[in-house]
DNA sequence: TAATTATTTTAACATCGTTAATTTTATAGA
DNA sequence: TCTATAAAATTAACGATGTTAAAATAATTA
């Protein structure tokens, strides 16, 4: 069944655009089987020739935007300062395009996978995309002594947490109340997540 | 129409309470109308005459749980030995109780409320609640000279995003994927940010 | 007991994801 | 080019969902 041809290959691209358009225009909740396939051209059960379920084509979708927020912080920090600053940087480029896209963190972080098995990679992907992000800069640290390999380990934990954490509160329930507060925050946490001693 | 009469308190009483059963025991995605009705002995549409809409509904669970989740903290940590000690305890004893009622966590942290207004000291409550379980031990440490003040501030500060962060990641994403592992990090992460120097 | 009010229920609507049956389109062989 | 067959897309339908309006029942008052 899964020929997996150029046409097919095409009509998944046509689904997964038009799902990608709403998630970034209104989020999550205002996608539907019926909404994504008018958008894309074709009635709702055509949709079903190319997907198993809704699921399927909204975690396809996940894989996409990852790349594009990958973009996103790699344009907005190339020419930060190597080092310790650079990886700020990164980290408030990364919270900035959620802030931007709330549909995609709700994706990344929120939405439950009903059945979890077949998108355990995807888990690992979302779990570790700032980690990644950040990678060659620890490295960078580490090897010019501007941080000792166990120090970075904990920062790394410490950010993996305070990232998501923050982005919830804010998103969805508005704590702080402006974007000005939250970047305040952010930068102060970091600033002495990465600077104490 | 706001009659506030104890027949009505007690009709209020019997759907939220039927609620609360579902959220405990299915988690959020399990509600709805005629499924709270049903455990209630009423008929789906009777619910309407004493709540305006679900959201309300539901709402008006979390001020419950709100003190169940006091409750539980406060039962778990009261032979603890006071200072910061009893902090490390509370925060931990704080994301046990998530992590055994998870559709409580949805409710907390996760929902989505669709119209802020009325909601607002709502959100409020949820926001403060760990600063308030924890604020009594922190004025302890402050007059003990065991912290200054703004390092108590900072300290709030971390912990208010790592639990939520933590949970988030726990509950939704499976990392770390057992309790055991979960639970350790969490006391690593709390441990530093509480005993670094 | 009769009339009125309050309360509860049933019926209905628009939406949702999904499946089965049906129609339309494309392909193959003559 | 016409026809038989395979592929693809569409409509119809099902069982859910939250919510509202109309109908039926129960309680209260005169």
């Amino acid at each position: 069944m899964t020929k997996n041809t150029i046409q097919e290959k095409r009509m998944r691209g046509y689904f997964i655009q038009a799902a990608k358009e709403i998630l970034r225009g209104e989020g999550l909740r205002a996608v539907s089987v019926r909404n994504i396939a008018e958008r894309a051209g074709y009635s709702y059960a055509t949709l079903y020739n190319y997907f198993d379920d809704l699921k399927e084509l909204i975690f396809e979708c996940i894989t996409d935007f990852k790349e594009e927020s990958t973009d996103f912080v790699k344009e907005r920090t190339k020419n930060s300062e190597r080092g310790l600053t650079k990886i700020n940087d990164i980290v408030i480029a990364y919270a900035n395009f959620f802030v931007q896209h709330p549909g995609i963190f709700e994706l990344f972080y929120i939405e439950k996978p009903t059945d979890i098995a077949k998108k355990q990679p995807t888990l690992d992907l979302i779990y570790s995309l700032l980690d990644k992000l950040c990678l060659e800069e620890w490295i960078y640290c580490i090897q010019n002594d501007i941080k000792k390999m166990d120090e970075a380990e904990r920062m790394k934990s410490e950010i993996r947490f305070l990232v998501p954490g923050m982005l919830l509160l804010y998103l969805n329930r508005r704590r702080p109340e402006t974007y000005d507060q939250f970047l305040g925050m952010l930068k102060s946490q970091l600033n002495y997540i990465l600077h104490k001693e």
